[in-house]
RNA sequence: CGGGACGUAGCUCAGCUUGGUAGAGCACCUGGUUUGGGACCAGGGGGUCGCAUGUUCAAAUCGUGUCGUCCCGACCA
């Protein structure tokens, strides 16, 4: 029979710890997902279980950036998740960028196919197929479909949520008249990502264009955003591409114009995919757990009764009378007044989980007319009037959000440097890390270069650089651009 | 796909060196006491040791293969 004194000690220690980010971020990442019970590995390679949480976040973000959609004229339809293996012959460059990615059907009911047929790693072929039938005349355009899909890609490595071999997403295909028409439509949807990322998600992007060597395979031009994580790694949380004719001359998008001659469309796509889940959690995330933007968080606010059984009836009744004031205002709220579980064990629970505030209520409150909300971001405890609860949440709600906004932008401008060359670049890397802002004279050599010396590529040249770079930050050369640099997920 | 590490209960892991038929803490179930930062007592349930195969009288333990996870690298929208 056990007894002593060390050994109770060492029972007591049954706290699972998360790894704290400084020590290992991927291992914190790893651990945070698991403990914040977002999801499950399957017993497929890189294929993991969107658990209800983070389904739930997904469900969020699918219906703000819909509504987004909706309101600049896109409208949504689905398209066959298996493509024949021809479609993918017919543009150049996009096959070359997919092929080794592609998982094939070769065999169905019990016979082989005729033609293999790839499991969809994006739709462009298809949309171009459809859209060469849809599309004959100028009234016809511009045409502006978006899907909400699966989408598989079969990586080499594989880490969840930010790079699983299916994933969902949504893809927006747009074909138009004229590149004017469907440049202004490539950038009007990037847009649409920065303003979904910085408010709704509170994740500072840096807007941009991609080199030509970190194109969209069969794109003319490619935007993206790009997020700093908390570990100085870049995100790439969404893409809008201006693919030119490319597509449309691949799969004969043609339209009669005004003066009766055929023309070949300008297409567009755009995407933003469960990725974001990931950037969410490594932008946010701290030692404790999850850190959720109440806009996106599926839970917004915890209400915990505290108490002795005596005061218990009371207490809980008022808690639920507060929790219908909440619910009726239309915050995700919820109350965990399970009694086998105490306060301290559901604070530190739902502090894993990143609900963004926490609402106490106990005796002391009962007596005092009184409510505790407390901040997931600064932990913070605020003391307000019961009457004044419903007011005070959304406040706080809207504030966390701010909060959370600036310390994400703070934390990127802290790890933002600017070089003039490369043995500048590496000392940064080796301090810290981060991005750097730097010269490039465009060539594909120079880019490369930074990539085997540093192992950062090029993320984008952003539209609105902290300053302009004159030369290249490797041959010394005039800088036709200034790029953000830095290590990418 | 290359290099390294690891797969034992829901979770974290011990046991493996030296083969002998599986353990701890947490979680879970029952009863009771508790409740303002991971409560306590008592009782209880749960594992073909990733899978396959070989060696052996006997394999969680040794060999081989395979699948999966993590880290590093290559590749990548």
């Amino acid at each position: 029979m056990p007894g002593g004194k060390d050994e109770m000690s060492n029972e007591k220690q049954f706290v699972k710890e998360i790894t704290p980010q400084g020590e290992d971020f991927s291992r914190w990442y790893i651990d945070v997902i698991k403990k914040a019970d977002l999801m499950s590995y399957s017993p497929v390679r890189g294929c993991i279980v969107f658990k209800p949480d983070s389904y739930e976040i997904w469900e969020n973000i699918q219906r703000e950036l819909d509504a987004r959609f909706k309101e600049t004229g896109h409208r949504n339809a689905y398209f066959p998740i298996f493509i024949p293996e021809s479609f993918f012959q017919k543009e150049k460059e996009h096959v070359e960028g997919f092929n080794p990615e592609l998982p094939w059907v070769t065999e169905a009911g019990g016979e082989k196919l005729e033609e293999r047929l790839a499991i969809r790693p994006t739709s462009e072929t298809m949309f171009g197929h459809m859209y060469s039938e849809w599309i004959n005349s100028y009234r016809d355009l511009p045409l502006l479909i978006n899907q909400w899909a699966n989408v598989v890609r079969w990586e080499k490595r594989t880490q969840p949520f930010l790079r699983t071999s299916e994933f969902l997403w949504q893809e927006g295909h747009t074909a138009h008249e004229d590149e004017a028409d469907a440049r202004r439509e490539t950038l009007q949807m990037l847009e649409i990502y920065r303003d979904f990322a910085e408010n709704f998600l509170a994740i500072p992007v840096i807007v941009g264009q991609k080199t030509k060597s970190e194109k969209f395979a069969g794109a003319v031009d490619t935007f993206s955003i790009e997020a700093m994580m908390k570990d100085g790694k870049a995100v790439q949380a969404g893409t809008s591409h201006y693919m030119g004719t490319n597509f449309a001359v691949a799969f004969d998008i043609k339209y009669l114009d005004r003066e009766n001659q055929h023309q070949f469309c300008h297409t567009t796509s755009w995407g933003v995919s469960t990725r974001l889940i990931g950037a969410l959690i490594m932008v946010h995330g701290d030692d404790r757990g999850l850190v959720l933007p109440p806009k996106v968080a599926p839970t917004q606010v915890i209400m915990i009764p505290i108490g002795p059984p005596k005061t218990r009836e009371q207490v809980v009744g008022r808690v639920n009378e507060l929790f219908d004031q909440l619910k009726q205002a239309g915050v995700r709220v919820k109350v965990d007044d399970r009694p086998d579980q105490s306060p301290g064990w559901k604070f530190n629970e739902y502090e894993m989980r990143g609900v963004p505030i926490r609402v106490e209520l106990g005796p002391r409150d009962m007596d005092n007319g009184q409510v505790v909300l407390v901040s997931r971001i600064t932990g913070e405890k605020k003391i307000v009037r019961q009457e004044q609860f419903v007011e005070e949440v959304q406040n706080m709600l809207a504030e966390i959000h701010q909060q959370m906004y600036d310390k994400a932008k703070q934390f990127r401008d802290d790890n933002f440097t600017s070089v003039d060359s490369l043995d500048e670049f590496k000392a940064f890397l080796e301090q810290k890390r981060g991005f750097a802002l730097a010269g490039w004279c465009g060539s594909d050599a120079c880019e490369a270069q930074v990539k085997e010396e540093t192992g950062a590529t090029s993320r984008n040249i952003p539209f609105e650089p902290a300053e302009h770079k004159k030369t290249c930050l490797v041959c010394g050369d005039t800088a036709e651009h200034t790029v953000v640099f830095g290590r990418a997920y």
